[in-house]
DNA sequence: CTGTTAGCGCATTCAA
DNA sequence: TTGAATGCGCTAACAG
């Protein structure tokens, strides 16, 4: 049976240093070695410790330090394939510094969002946030309040807050390079959010594109494999020969249903996806894709965050290169 | 250029007392509810709030409360596939009752859970633990603190903790059966880590499997892909005709191998997941498994642990149950 | 080196 | 109904 921790028997720092003979000071130095301390009384203080089953309270500590010890981030679904491993590195750095991590989720609703920041903000140190389609007024406000966010997937241009992201643009590029070389020269772009900043750099490389020859369709899509599987067979018609993809959900989607119809993948259309979704963990997948350094992201971002609080130390955004996997779903346009 | 906020910058409830010309307690009672206040005293303390953009210190209310207003999740590998759905069923759950969540990694390092959930134990109000490999002597020193604490995938017989899991066994139960009835008579196991629970209720299964004429040899393999990838081979050679898995990633592992070597599936051997991982998010797998309700489990589990909290309520051990889905990797043995 | 004192910011007694 | 006083558990500043 058990019981929630009844206020009378949880054990407190009063309990230690009475048991120990000493005062609460004293405890609290010995365990944070704050100051040099008899080492007889260390002892008698680390015994009475481990009898008691002593441990701090967190709350109180960060109320005395005025540091929770903590950071928190939010994600727009942590169901997404995308943010395991960013999630992973962060917790790592985070703990090797001594902090603990929050994380909470929006769900993909700009409403409560900024909530959740505002949640986050009454008990972290800081704050990472993914939050893709928040307004940019909302931002602003959340910005103003000064405490110590770095924003994750998404540079805003004039504010003054550390960002770290993906040079998307580049990536798209090249793949966009590689479709040219190959041959190509119509292809049809199916897109994700409209909202998002992080389509929109992709979409920017198509100007780049053109340039070399080769002309990409903006096609409304969306972000997950069953919109892809949705759009793709009315794509086709179009005439293009390859299929680009916001990401590597979409791409699967859309491949999914070009199985179904029979339509073969490089030979009639090429298809490229974007971020690497299933890369290392899951299997060994063959779409040709370009990637996203997940877990260097969540350890450079969760390291920024950190120097953020300890420094209080403001950087220039940062974008991280993203790298072209040619695997079997991209070749020659058919002829 | 962002600070980190100075203390003195810091808005109290004491500020928005001042600011509202009432009493520090009257703000907190309008700001929880928690009596009733003069309707032009209410006003005045929302227009303070407002102004001075105050929002409750969360480490105050904790410590005045004796509530962190927070439960505490532990996972071996946020990584894993597993588990992102767990979190997000968890985190709608803990939300819906008003707390926040806190994650934590133990990278699969037995040594370094128990210090973990003793971090998770000073700073949350209930813990969710999900700890294959911890060894039950030390189990048992945890759930003797009396913490609220929810046992996750893993039940321990003759502990009084709360715990919820999933019938492995009636789920490999299902494979063999289905294999059994397609004529198979031989049959391989890529068993997961030897010293976890859910790995020995596979194994169990394979007792009544014998009964019904499916004899499955053990063959210690893992739980990534990489493991399925090199074992594998060794095993074809001993002349079975199916080959079951601890996990889909294994799976997925050994059918990367399998094509590689030309071996044709489900011709030559079938081959059978667990877990279903990559089934609806990721791609549309045609890979034969076994799957777990992954958000359900997340959802049971939280509202266990909720349930815990308010009413200190014990229950029993909870199993939920999987589903076999039967796709593209199973099929009658060669002959 | 150690104990005593005084907050940290809030919720909750107790009086009024 | 409201305000003043008290304490949650801990750390830091101050004496000794």
């Amino acid at each position: 049976m058990q019981n929630r921790p009844g206020r009378s028997l949880r054990v407190t720092i009063n309990d230690v240093s009475t048991a120990a003979g000493v005062s609460a000071a004293t405890v609290s130095r010995v365990l944070n070695g704050t100051a040099k301390v008899d080492s007889s009384l260390v002892d008698r203080v680390h015994d009475a410790v481990r009898d008691l089953g002593y441990r701090p309270n967190a709350a109180a500590q960060g109320l005395a330090r005025g540091e929770w010890g903590t950071i928190g981030v939010l994600v727009p679904d942590l169901a997404n394939p995308y943010f395991p491993e960013v999630l992973k590195a962060v917790s790592a750095v985070t703990r090797a510094h001594g902090r603990r991590m929050m994380v909470m989720e929006s769900d993909e609703d700009p409403a409560v969002e900024h909530d959740l920041v505002e949640d986050l903000m009454r008990c972290c140190d800081g704050v990472l946030l993914c939050s893709p389609r928040m307004p940019r007024a909302e931002l602003a406000e959340l910005v103003s309040r000064k405490h110590p966010m770095v924003l994750f997937n998404r540079v805003v241009p004039g504010f003054a807050v550390p960002s770290i992201s993906v040079d998307f643009h580049s990536g798209m590029t090249q793949v966009c390079g590689h479709l040219a070389q190959l041959g190509h020269r119509r292809a049809a772009y199916l897109s994700g959010p409209s909202a998002s900043w992080a389509n929109a750099e992709r979409i920017r490389a198509f100007e780049a594109a053109r340039a070399f020859g080769l002309e990409v369709t903006v096609v409304d899509c969306g972000a997950t494999s069953r919109a892809g599987y949705d759009v793709v067979a009315g794509v086709l018609e179009s005439g293009v020969t390859a299929i680009l993809t916001y990401n590597d959900l979409v791409a699967f989607g859309a491949l999914s249903k070009l199985r179904e119809q029979g339509v073969e993948v490089p030979k009639e259309v090429s298809v490229i996806g974007f971020d690497d979704i299933s890369l290392d963990r899951v299997a060994h997948s063959n779409l040709t894709t370009v990637s996203v350094p997940r877990d260097e992201l969540g350890r450079r971002a969760g390291e920024i965050l950190e120097r953020l609080l300890v420094n209080g130390y403001d950087e220039d955004p940062l974008y991280l290169p993203m790298t072209l996997h040619v695997r079997d779903t991209s070749g020659p346009p058919r002829s």
